[in-house]
DNA sequence: TATAATTTTTAGCTTTGCCTAAATTTAATT
DNA sequence: AATTAAATTTAGGCAAAGCTAAAAATTATA
């Protein structure tokens, strides 16, 4: 499988997880920053090795096959991304780029001696949940702080957007993964949140909260 | 750079630390399996990114920044390496395919931060040499079994094949990395080896001989 | 329902890296 | 020195993965 191939199988599982119906041509295509004629060939391809359901104009899913392969990527994504914070001492903000050229290392051996020498972690430096080596995933109830109401309190265990430019904010505002943070006020005028977190209390937007996983 | 071009360069790298003249275009080819009128399409790429010095029909050099490109690619293989062994307890001899796809990973911070985890070892698990963040290289003294004479001792300290094959057959032997080897007796007739490893005697073949490198 | 707008696919072109076969240059032998 | 052999380059093609522009299908709207 190639990395175009492997990057394919990959958005159309990330686009999967939020919709769950057949992915569009274009969603994929902006996605991945391409053409929808690119996106049409490749489908093509990847229907003919059935990693995939492709009916013209009708949009596409995966097969077994393509999710089980998606997941393989997924995960050796993340373990990639947990060996480079907890190992190489990297912040949660750098490692993504890595781990997008680190995903298309091929070897089982590899990702599965990784994986114990991290100590198989379930989850990724960002609260994303680490297929295990049959594709597994432990499924972790979360909500998004944007949908708590006033006096709630919760533990901050994931964030939705992973931008370089997120994480860093949430540096500045020392809200990490495990935080525990108290709604103190919701604004009604612009849906934006006083909560506190650990001994501060800040404001933050509703963009914000719409980004951050409680528990 | 592309993974292709850095392939070509590691190769004529390690062509010239073994004859130092300029390199054939058909030395290349064989090395790399492939066709000699495709190294001349990328030597002339190289060329134009001043890569490598190339004349037509008289082979070719690394440039200066030639140079440095490809000490920084052997540099990943063998830090990458050393990790796959002492972190993930991978042996000698499965190393070296997997560490051909992660030296194309690009991130100067990883390397260097994979470095320091390591301890910023000077050799891989084959004793060949790790060149620093500037290239520079630790040049060791060592000869090959193969040029000892009778009732010489010396300390095993690298493989010139580092074939699986190969190295196989040394664990095999119970010979690695730090063995002590005294040489017992050299038979003229095939220039085989009679040697003792730690508390063994055993016989060599003069191929074996000639692929281990004691001081 | 007919037309317009949007989405998707097809057709044809580009680049990279490889190939085979033919031409050219260099090296080795009479 | 002329011829033969070997090495190297050129010419022309192919597959992957992208692109633009045009055609076709679907969806939305008047
Ligand atoms: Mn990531
Ligand atoms: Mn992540
Ligand atoms: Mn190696
Ligand atoms: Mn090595």
């Amino acid at each position: 499988m190639t990395f175009s191939e492997e990057n394919y199988l990959k958005t159309i599982y990330h686009l999967t997880s939020v919709s769950d119906t057949d992915i569009s041509t274009n969603a994929i295509a902006e996605k991945m920053e391409t053409k929808a004629s690119s996106v049409t060939d490749m489908l093509k391809k990847l229907s003919e090795k059935d990693l995939v359901n492709y009916v013209k104009y009708q949009g596409v899913s995966l097969t077994d096959k393509g999710k089980l392969a998606a997941k393989m990527i997924v995960r050796k994504h993340r373990l990639w991304e947990c060996f480079l914070v907890e190992k190489l001492d990297f912040s949660w903000d750098e490692v993504h780029d890595i781990a997008e050229q680190l995903e298309h290392i091929k070897s089982e051996k590899l990702i599965n001696k990784l994986d114990d020498f991290l100590g198989n972690p379930t989850e990724d430096p960002h609260g994303d949940p680490i297929p295990d080596a049959n594709g597994r995933i432990i499924k972790v109830e979360k909500q998004l702080l944007s949908e708590f109401e006033k006096n709630q309190i919760g533990i901050c265990v994931g964030v939705k957007d992973t931008s370089s430019d997120f994480l860093k904010y949430l540096d500045k505002q020392e809200i990490a993964l495990g935080s525990q943070i108290e709604i103190i006020e919701k604004e009604s005028f612009d849906s934006s949140f006083r909560i506190r977190v650990g001994s501060k209390e800040i404001t933050i937007s509703n963009k914000i909260a719409s980004n951050l996983y409680i528990k």
